[in-house]
DNA sequence: CGGATCGTTGATCAACTTCAACGGTCGTGG
DNA sequence: CCACGACCGTTGAAGTTGATCAACGATCCG
């Protein structure tokens, strides 16, 4: 197996726009342009090499994040110590402690980078003005939470349903490209068993 | 242990008002009570036995509903046959497969009443009407919606984190009055276990 | 080059399931 | 109102799934 990332990394200087971001939303919402401005005019380019932390849990969350390139991960750790990981965000997705970041309470997560992240960021008084502002920001908002309650509600019936081999085919069919994107150990917290075990589970799968 | 029902059951005269619907609005979003009449006066009031379905999976979800007086819960069968509770939904909870609702696709979830259940119900298009017609609206759903959110990404950390035993416990800690509701064997299936296993925990948990 | 981390392997152990059996309770039809 | 069947919760034995611990080579990164 070949851990060689296909990808080719972009330069800084080709994805500070904001294309990917009002593509994102023109898929979501019908707007105008001008509209569109309010909001990618709020918006803040920003970098973070592989594996500096864009939040711990404790702090709190000053902003959110729309991923233009790179891949992050959400976790947290449990009563002993152990990270879980709840979730992975990359290109085109939003991420953050939304929790931490709308009710200002110390964020329960911690957040990585797993590869040089380019991202665009909002504010916690930028976001409540697009709020107040622009009403297609409303609806591209709520859009956004129903989207992700839904795909927590399939994880969650996941988790119900399946053994650990089945939860990680399901895996490797729902995101066939992030095996060669992250480490081993990552993917084991995501699908809640160990390193060890996911290792036996893909001896087993190759035959 | 006494699985006798405490809490009296009004009489459906009593409950088939809105009321509760309108403290459950006031108390997320500030909303002037013309606003309010147009939202309770899309609602109508629908009672459901002890046992019935409201909804099988594969229909379609044409309606979502605000529970004022008993107990549902909403639960899939995976794919050899097994239940799986997605969620319990009480008094002050909405509920609906709200996926099948939004989208007009086929439901995934089978909702069940285990109790005699009374509801205000809403239908797709007084939904979207209301959307479009009172701004609170969008403002309470984008809440309900961002609350749900929260409490999934809290499921899914018990499921990564915890044992079943400890999950047990944060059931009861967190809806101390529900088991004298509902039965141990839904129960387990929001647990993630056996009707068999939680039996065990219980003896052991007594002591 | 060197240290830390990663993925792997194997042995042992804990968590949880499966299956079968039994008494109790509940709802239903007679 | 009773009798019956269906379902529920419980118990125990045996089996499976996944965790833990320790060890080792490979790889990454400084």
């Amino acid at each position: 197996m070949i851990w060689r990332r296909t990808d080719p990394v972009r330069s800084i200087s080709d994805i500070s726009n904001v294309e990917a971001l009002i593509r994102h939303i023109k898929n979501l919402v019908p707007i105008p342009d001008g509209h569109l401005s309010l909001i990618t005019g709020r918006c803040r380019a920003q970098y973070f090499p592989k594996k500096a932390h864009l939040l711990h849990q404790e702090e709190f969350a000053k902003q959110v994040h729309f991923i233009l390139q790179g891949c992050v991960r959400t976790y947290v750790f449990d009563y002993n110590g152990v990270e879980h990981t709840l979730s992975f965000s990359m290109e085109d997705y939003w991420f953050g402690d939304l929790q931490s970041f709308i009710r200002n309470t110390p964020a329960s997560f911690n957040i990585q980078a797993l590869e040089d992240t380019h991202v665009l960021s909002i504010s916690q008084r930028d976001w409540e003005e697009l709020l107040a502002e622009v009403p297609e920001f409303v609806s591209y908002t709520r859009i956004l939470f129903r989207n992700t309650m839904f795909s927590h509600e399939n994880r969650i019936l996941q988790g119900l349903s399946y053994t650990a081999e089945e939860r990680y085919r399901r895996f490797l069919a729902a995101y066939p490209t992030l095996p060669q994107r992250i480490s081993q150990k990552h993917i084991a917290s995501y699908l809640g068993i160990t390193p060890e075990f996911l290792s036996m589970l893909r001896k087993k799968i190759k035959g």
